[in-house]
DNA sequence: AATTGTAATGAAATCGATTGCAAAAATCTG
DNA sequence: CAGATTTTTGCAATCGATTTCATTACAATT
């Protein structure tokens, strides 16, 4: 079914189909005959047709590091809640499979015309190569903060230190570190970066130990053995995510150790395994949703209010403490 | 950027451009001329253009309850990796904040020519009046089993159906139930059948208690008190997931009892926080993400080996058992 | 009744690719 | 080397919409 099939079904020219679907001035006797064709053949135009012809893809791209990840799945969330509102599509690309194609899914979402793209950046690598400037769609980064770049941000490093004041608070002064790996700038970089902030102010002048770990909880557990091995004393830990912050509680515990009387532990991410856990896990919670939710925001800003593209805007969100049984 | 431009300046017709880029006969002369144009320039063809003229889009479309969400994101993941592998980009529509929508979605994949849908089937009423039927792009269903339908679907009924026989080999003889609101014919009637053939086989007759719970840790707690407040001699538990497995693993450690001393549980789901929780829970995995491979597999078939498209492939997938600490 | 302004209309061009077909060029026969 | 065969080539039509523009119809004004 075309537009120039209902066009002579209804005995009217396609122009007046055209402007039956998109508005235009057209008499009350020809749209009822329009309008009942279309009722009567079911017709659904051609959207790859008008999107063609008006150079505007309703579709909105979203590149991430993989996608079964509470973090990621939230943000997708979020992003898809506002753009869907909006009458976009919500087109994936994760990188899982495939680590080095963010160029590859910026060239595709560019030969597809679309009208933007969200990048979840997991590590800065792709900027420093420069593949996010020569783009000509619009583009918002998440997760990390960059000059010069839409991006939507947490506060990790005030976060962080948030955590380590409260250790502080409770009396722990021998604090380690179960961080992730430094080609993550926010999680492995900014959140260490935070501690030693609160335990500098507080006058311990040497860097607190810290092992780095890749996330999950099993290497969180073997983190945690070998700071154990090398500094035995230590009465307060950091983690940088929630699994590895598991982790670290059962090497602790099978150490014989307990939480919170011997050690305190906090981290980062608020799961809900951590309501669950013995003792449930002190983490702060970071607004994952939200930062979707804005990064569509500020793309629809740019699509639809036409504001200056040039014009970089930068949103860095909050977080909330989640004090539970583990200090 | 055009075609017709880059023709221009290579000096050679469309034609002859068209056939670089797809495949067809050209002297090497001219393919030199235009690969240097296209080269310089950093063309890229109109994608939008390409699918309008051939009638083919490389996008599937996937429609979800919600995204954030482990067995979600799961098979979100299992189908994205497939389907990018082949060539296709991944359409996510999620039903969360618009749960009447699956027809409006498959009416916009539709316009969009797209090449197929994977269905995430969170409760059947759609299929019954009929929105699936009367879509005119090859559809996949999964987590549900339709009849004359293309569907991927897990063996829920006999993994509950082991889960409570591993509740009576422990000797447990008065089993209750947390079950899932009975919209979702898998999880919310499908499990439940399960347990009740297993107490079947074993020789008791009557139903086991059960108490509908709406997949909230929380909701699962209530229930589990109202559990205890009606039956308070109950020694083995199922629960339809993990959340409410947790929820209930609460309130009966409260209500003064040990797990798994007094009373055993079970759950559905292997999320990571069964690990983390004490004592651990015993549950099913089911293989959401091969279950989206699966998924898109089959869509693959149907579009690429352009296999009769008239015949339904149905994929029962399997599960199994991880026993812990709860039992 | 003549003039002016506004709303309605459809023919034709366009978006940027692909493709059938006939003509031209190159290669292969005997 | 003429004739048969095959490979290259580009023109023009096409996919299914939108949109400009010139024209017609109609109502309002003087």
């Amino acid at each position: 079914m075309t537009l120039r099939e209902i066009a002579e079904l209804a005995g009217v020219s396609p122009s007046a189909v055209s402007r039956y679907l998109n508005g235009g001035s057209l008499s009350a006797a020809k749209y009822e005959a329009i309008d009942k064709v279309i009722k009567e053949t079911g017709y659904v135009p051609n959207q790859v047709a008008h999107d063609l012809r008006t150079g505007r893809v309703r579709q909105v791209g979203i590149l991430v590091p993989k996608i079964h990840s509470k973090s990621v799945s939230q943000v997708v969330e979020g992003a898809h809640e506002v753009l869907a509102e909006a009458g976009y599509m919500t087109v994936l690309g994760s990188l899982e499979h495939a680590p080095d194609s963010v160029g590859r899914y910026l060239d595709w979402m560019q030969a597809y015309h679309m009208a933007g793209a969200i990048v979840m950046a997991a590590n800065d690598a792709d900027v420093r190569n420069g593949t996010y400037k020569n783009c000509d769609i619009p583009l918002v980064v998440t997760g990390q903060h960059f000059k010069d770049c839409n991006c939507v941000y947490h506060d990790d490093f005030n976060a962080a230190k948030d955590l380590t004041k409260l250790l502080l608070k409770k009396g722990r002064t021998r604090i380690g570190c179960v961080s992730a790996p430094k080609t993550d700038p926010a999680v492995g970089v900014g959140r260490i970066e935070g501690v030693k902030a609160a335990l500098w102010e507080a006058g311990f002048t040497p860097a607190p130990p810290t092992v780095i770990s890749d996330f999950h909880m099993e290497s969180g557990y073997e983190a945690m053995q070998q700071l154990l091995a090398d500094h035995p004393d230590l009465d307060g830990i950091f983690c940088a995510t929630d699994s590895m912050g598991q982790g670290a509680m059962m090497a602790l515990k099978e150490s014989g150790r307990r939480i919170p009387e011997d050690v305190s532990v906090v981290a980062f991410g608020n799961d809900w395994a951590n309501q669950v856990s013995s003792p449930q896990l002190t983490t702060a919670e970071l607004y994952q949703t939200q930062c979707g939710r804005d990064a569509a925001s500020i793309l629809l800003d740019i699509l639809e209010k036409g504001s200056e593209p040039s014009y970089t805007r930068q949103i860095m969100l909050g977080y909330r403490i989640m004090e539970r049984g583990s200090v």
